[in-house]
DNA sequence: AAAAGTCTGTTGCATTTGCAACAAAAACGT
DNA sequence: ACGTTTTTGTTGCAAATGCAACAGACTTTT
C-alpha cells in the first residue's frame, strides 16, 4: 500500500496534477468579495490557486472571527470546514485571489480507476482540516492573550522552521483569529518584548525564547 | 449519484455494518485507561462501541484540556483528530468502553468494489472532525464565559432538539472543554440561573431564554 | 460500612482582560 | 500625488476572570 503524504496543503506539482485530473471551474476575486458562502446548499470544494482568503463569521453585535485562513493550495468548503447554522460563515477574498471550485461528491466519490490523486485529496482535506482544527483549538485553548500568542507563534515558528517569521495574518487580524480584544492583545506584544521573550515589529516576530505555555 | 449521509455519526445499522464490513480489532477498556497515544506512530481508526471517551491534553502545569469526547458510533484517530507535536494527546476511557480499532489506510483508500460503506465512512470521518472542530472552535471562540456556555448550552440543545438536556460532560469536564477556570464558570452559571436566562442542576440544563451570544 | 476519590458549589481578592478613545504610520485606490 | 482606509500602537478605567481555599454531596472501591 502506498504511503500518504505528510503535507498539510498541495504543492506546485499537486496543484497542477489536480487541475488536469478536476478541471475544476477557474474564478477570480477581488478584495472583500465573497468567494463562498458556506451553508447548507453548498457542494463545492474550492483550492486557492493565488492570493490568500479567511473564513470568517460575524456575530449579532459586529464582533468578528477569523475561523481560518487560506493561501495557495489550501483548500476549503462546507463539508470539511467548520461551519455553523446560525451566523453565516463566508469565505472572503482578504487579497485579490483565484479560486478553483470542484463539487464535493466528485471528489470524495472514488473515481472509476482509484485514482491516486483522489485519495490523495481526500487525504489531504482530512489532514488539512486536523491540522488546522488542531492549531485552532490549541491556541484557543490558551487561558491567557500570552498563551495563546505564544502557543500561535511556536507553531507558526516550526512550520516555518525558523525562530524568525512573518505572520500570515495582520495583527489586527491575528486579535480576530485568536478572539481577543487587539488592543489588549497589543500590550500583551508589548510586555513579550519588554521581557525579552520575543523581538517584533509590526508582524515580524522572532521567537528569543521558549516558553512553557 | 447517491445523497451522502449528513450524520456526524455512526447509527446501530451502521456500526454493524461497519464491523462487517472492516472486522475491527475489539479491544476493552477500563476507567482511566489509556486507549490511545495521537502520535506519529499512530496509524489506527478508533470507534467507540460501548461507553465514553475523552480526547486530553495535558500542558507542564497542569493545566488539562478536553480537546473531544466520545460516545458510542463516535470515531477518532492521529489522521483526523486534532494532535500536536509538543504536548501529548491521549484518548483516555472515561467510563469502562469498547473500542473497535482500524487501521487508517484500509479506511481511506477504497476497497476494490468501491464498498459504499467505505465510502459512507471516509465521509461521515470528514464531517465528525468538522461538526467537531466547528463547535468547539466556535464554543472557545467567544470572548466570556458566558458566551462559551451558551454557545455549548444552545449547541446541544439543537442536537437534542429540546431546550432541557442533560449534559455530555460533567460540570468539572465541561469546565476543561471550554478551557475556562471552574469556579469562575460555576459563578457564571449561578449568574445565568439568576437572570432566568437558564435553570440548571448540576449538569441538567434548561434554557429559558435565547440569547445572543 | 468505611474510606477514598470525584463532583458540585461558594467566596474574597489580585490580576488580567476588554472597552473606549485617540493618534500616527502605512497601504491602497484613483 | 492626494485623500481614504487600514493597520499599528497607546492609555485609563471598569469589568470579568483566574486563583486559592474550603465544604458538603455523591460515587466508587476496598
Amino acid at each position: 500500500m502506498k504511503t500518504l503524504y505528510p503535507l498539510s496543503s498541495f504543492n506546485k506539482t499537486e496543484l497542477e496534477g489536480f487541475e488536469k485530473c478536476f478541471c475544476p471551474v477557474v474564478r477570480s476575486y477581488s478584495r472583500g468579495e465573497v468567494i463562498m458562502r458556506l451553508d447548507e446548499e453548498n457542494n463545492y470544494v474550492g483550492v486557492i490557486a493565488s492570493g490568500t482568503a479567511h473564513l470568517v463569521t460575524t456575530t449579532f453585535d459586529g464582533t468578528k472571527t477569523i475561523i481560518d485562513y487560506f493561501e495557495p493550495g489550501n483548500i476549503f468548503g462546507r463539508r470539511f470546514s467548520p461551519c455553523t447554522q446560525i451566523d453565516p460563515y463566508l469565505v472572503t477574498a482578504k487579497t485579490k485571489c483565484t479560486v478553483w471550485l470542484v463539487e464535493y461528491e466528485r471528489v470524495i466519490t472514488c473515481c472509476e480507476k482509484r485514482c491516486e490523486k483522489h485519495i490523495r485529496l481526500i487525504d489531504l482535506m482530512i489532514l488539512t482540516m486536523a491540522r488546522r482544527a488542531q492549531l485552532h483549538v490549541e491556541v484557543l485553548g490558551k487561558r491567557s492573550i500570552r498563551g495563546k500568542l505564544m502557543s500561535y507563534f511556536s507553531h507558526i515558528s516550526r512550520s516555518r522552521e525558523s525562530r524568525t517569521f512573518v505572520l500570515p495574518l495582520s495583527l489586527s487580524d491575528l486579535a480576530d483569529y485568536i478572539s481577543v480584544d487587539r488592543s489588549a492583545m497589543m500590550r500583551e506584544i508589548k510586555n513579550l518584548n519588554n521581557e525579552k521573550i520575543i523581538v517584533s515589529h509590526a508582524n515580524k516576530v522572532t521567537i528569543l525564547k521558549d516558553v512553557n505555555v
